[in-house]
DNA sequence: TTGTATGCGTTATCAA
DNA sequence: TTGATAACGCATACAA
């Protein structure tokens, strides 16, 4: 049922200003290829009618749309949340504009929204980590939307992206706390599948556990969704358990902020009984109490820089180069030494 | 510049299959109005050569494009991004597809977003509070575009809309602050410029004063933007200031965890020495420390009623009712009696 | 400086 | 069940 009262169009305008569409159109699209009269008097008008172009007649027309997507697993934290406002800011200057989609971590949703961004005539598109059936890839391809992989910077990746070693960063966390006298380690983290991110920083554990002499297959690692309460359970599964760790690593800050409230819960000391780390450096992790010790992902720089890079490239052909961003160990409050009066 | 290779159309499918674009169109819209056989050639044809119908063409001659925007002040912290998600899942439900644009809380981004989310076809908005320049309204309403209003539900107004009453919601919380035995009350805010929503705050509390046979007059009113940080810096102004308040409402539970991280830093006690009292309740306000006193506010339920609700109408022309949800107060722990010792 | 005419990729109407 | 073909609203090459 469609209740549109006629909309008015290019063709309306040039009906009541008396010149054609051409004119019109040139008036909004290039105002100096018109004498001063004709357009002052079509600005008018199309400001009487309320005319205000169709997107998709312009955009078949002139094969381009101006607009870059973004898909991001979710819009329900922090953790993307600031990367994109920084995204978005910067495309707005350039002339474009953003199209979100969220994808709630499930690579079929992911899928369905690359398509329908590249349906609605995304000019590119801005995903988050490398991992995804290359059947994708393959699909960008042969409608010609270039992509940057942001969120990972992967070195010896194929494709170009731009953000920061997850491997490396975790690496460096670990082995601080290994310093710490750590040895009883475990990780909260999301799903691995299809999440590189997840991975790298698994792996990045491990590794510095083998570099300091510890046995790589005494991590304790538990997969789970994104949530606090999420967060909490794991935590509290952990501490149950009778090979308690003295040092719970976290996929982000919300799992561990999670964690943390569940150690309040239990009246577990953080950081005299257990050692509590964070990653991504949101809001929370400066707000939560004690503050949360974690490693500082650059999102806002992340996102500028993204957008500067496909804006570029869409307008200009510029070659999208990978740029490695450097994450940052931020030492706040629930990183303490090891107790040394367990077992 | 453009790299586009060529992207496969309708036509190149028709071709490839030996039919018409009619019924390759008609595949794809009304496959049971086509036989199996050639179905199930075309359905191969498009798979191999990845087509993907073009979203402009098809938005201009079907006129429609199964599609809704939703208009927030920001993206960056929880306030609205719960309840978009909500929004959005339940869209998707219905075969809509969301697209989103953030306004930083300027008037004017958001007229430029609403006119861009038009003019992009979307069949309907949702917009956030009732307060803005009539003629949005009458633009909106000469392009046939229905607009919902959500995160407020005004008795009396005009516009239908989905929301909880903030003035009564947070006279509620006021009153109860006021039986504690506070008297001298602040409010750190929003700007209220072209904000219904932080105006009906302000209302309400005063008026809870008045009721309460308290001077509205007395209580102390900051204006500021929306960060941690401003939530800190206004908070400091009001205790260094020689009227200290033993109550401090706070706009939104971003605000009020800045206050808290203030009271931490300034070594003041909460609820001891002063209440803060939030308004959201988001994540953050649980997990702050201490865990905060605020208004819930049904967000989730919120987008999922005007998704159901907008839906309906472009799809059945079903009219839009108003809906009054209700706010709840949620009593943690930065509320407490007022101090009696203090002059 | 302005106008004419064509194409963009779909859907939908009408015939066949 | 299928195929021509006319919109849809705009940009642009070309002509005037």
């Amino acid at each position: 049922m469609s209740l549109k009262p006629h909309t008015p169009t290019l063709h309306d305008v040039a009906a009541a200003a008396g010149v054609s569409t051409a004119t019109v159109s040139r008036c909004l699209n290039f105002p100096d290829q018109v004498s001063e009269s004709t357009r002052i008097n079509v600005i008018c008008i199309i400001n009487d009618l309320g005319y205000s172009p169709n997107f998709g007649a312009k955009a078949m027309a002139a094969r381009r749309t101006n607009t870059i997507g973004a898909i991001i697993p979710t819009m329900e934290n922090a953790i993307f949340a600031r990367g994109l406002q920084a995204f978005q800011e910067e495309l707005r200057l350039h002339g474009f504009t953003m199209l979100v989609a969220s994808t709630s971590y499930c690579p079929n949703i992911e899928e369905e929204q690359i398509r329908s961004l590249v349906a609605r005539g995304a000019d590119a598109l801005l995903l988050i980590g490398h991992e995804r059936d290359p059947e994708i890839y393959r699909f960008l391809q042969t409608q010609g939307v270039p992509a940057l992989v942001t969120w990972a910077f992967t070195p010896g990746s194929v494709r170009p992206s731009i953000g920061f070693n997850n491997r490396a960063a975790i690496y460096e966390m670990a082995t601080e706390v290994i310093k710490l006298g750590h040895t009883k380690l475990a990780l909260i983290s999301a799903e691995t599948a299809m999440n590189d991110r997840a991975k790298a920083r698994h792996v990045g554990i491990q590794n510095a556990m083998t570099d300091a002499g510890l046995k790589p297959s005494s991590l304790q690692f538990i997969e789970t969704t994104y949530n606090i309460e999420d967060g909490a359970n794991a935590f509290e599964k952990l501490m149950k358990s009778d090979t308690r760790p003295t040092a719970v690593f976290c996929g982000n800050d919300v799992l561990a902020v999670g964690a943390l409230r569940c150690a309040r819960e239990m009246k577990i000391s953080v950081p005299d009984d257990v050692s509590i780390i964070g990653f991504d450096d949101i809001e929370l992790a400066q707000v939560a109490y004690p503050a949360l010790t974690t490693v500082h992902v650059p999102h806002r720089e992340m996102g500028r820089r993204a957008a500067i890079a496909l804006a570029n490239y869409v307008k200009e052909g510029t070659p999208i180069k990978a740029v490695e961003l450097k994450a940052r160990l931020v030492f706040r409050e629930t990183l303490g030494p090891a107790r040394k009066d367990l077992p």
